[in-house]
DNA sequence: TTGATATCATTTGCATACGAATGAATTTCC
DNA sequence: GGAAATTCATTCGTATGCAAATGATATCAA
């Protein structure tokens, strides 16, 4: 190898700062893919709700009547994202909205008796769903996993 | 407490499979907080490109010129998804389009010059959103956490 | 060689997801 | 009490993300 070449590689070396960057190695791809195929799994078993449209019925069966916005929070969700997400299920009729008595602005949001049916419904199916999410993962490293990625989230 | 109520009790262990459903501690639900979080970093530093933008450019560098489908495959998209991706960063001149010769289905996706530019310059800022996404970890649950990722995508 | 299959790309429809702007109602604070 | 700031909800615009249908081209197989 000639002086020239040790040379150059020196430059690239100092310069070339994007030299070995693998995108399929950074978390944020690996944290999308992830997720896809969590939904991709999710799809196969509840095929008629989508996951923040479950989402938002199981929080519902936990906190009872809230506000949209609250829901939102608690989905994380931004405003106008869930507003969307409670249209849908209000015209499926799985929610019903009124109005705060006191403060007018908030918008509540409560399970109908045929939303609280289906979530009872389909918590089992979203255990299963759980699981096989988990599936590549022996029970010691899902304990791992789930400490590690809710320190991420 | 009465007999019924013990009977009551009683039915509702049987019935209620979902009794301790916790969405905030289902994978699923943290899987896509995290997501978020990441998406949210990497705006913070790279305001004028998406994620998936950044990922269609980062690919692009690796494995030069690529018909508009494969590139999808490599970076985990579908054909109707990559298509409106594709279109945008053409649109801004980072990529260029032509037909394959020989097969004259293939769309060939290829960087502009300055589409590797902007790639070469965006890298470090993208090794800096891996950083702060991954901050609430020491190296060692990095390391760890990384491996069991890639299990579940 | 041609008929069946498969592949590549596009389009449409639907569902998140979020920033920014807007309007209505409430709270804060002087 | 009233102006300023905050909160709640809505709307608009843009960008994924995917299923399903379609059209063009290529490949395979009888």
């Amino acid at each position: 190898m000639s002086g020239e070449d040790n040379l150059l590689k020196l430059v690239e070396a100092e310069e070339a700062d994007g030299q070995d960057y693998l995108l399929q190695e950074q978390v944020g791809f690996i944290l999308r893919k992830a997720h896809q195929r969590h939904v991709s799994i999710f799809a196969a078993r509840i095929g008629d709700l989508t996951p923040p449209q479950f989402a938002a019925l199981a929080k519902l069966r936990d906190v009872g009547e809230t506000s949209q916005n609250q829901l939102g929070t608690l989905i994380a969700m931004d405003a106008a994202t869930v507003k969307g997400v409670i249209d849908r299920l209000k015209a499926r009729g799985l929610v019903e909205l009124s109005r705060h008595e006191v403060d007018k602005r908030r918008l509540l949001v409560n399970l109908t008796t045929e939303g609280r049916d289906a979530i009872e419904r389909l918590i089992p199916l979203a255990r299963e769903i759980t699981q096989e999410t988990l599936a590549p993962l022996t029970n010691k490293e899902i304990t791992t996993f789930m400490r590690l990625l809710a320190k991420l989230a």
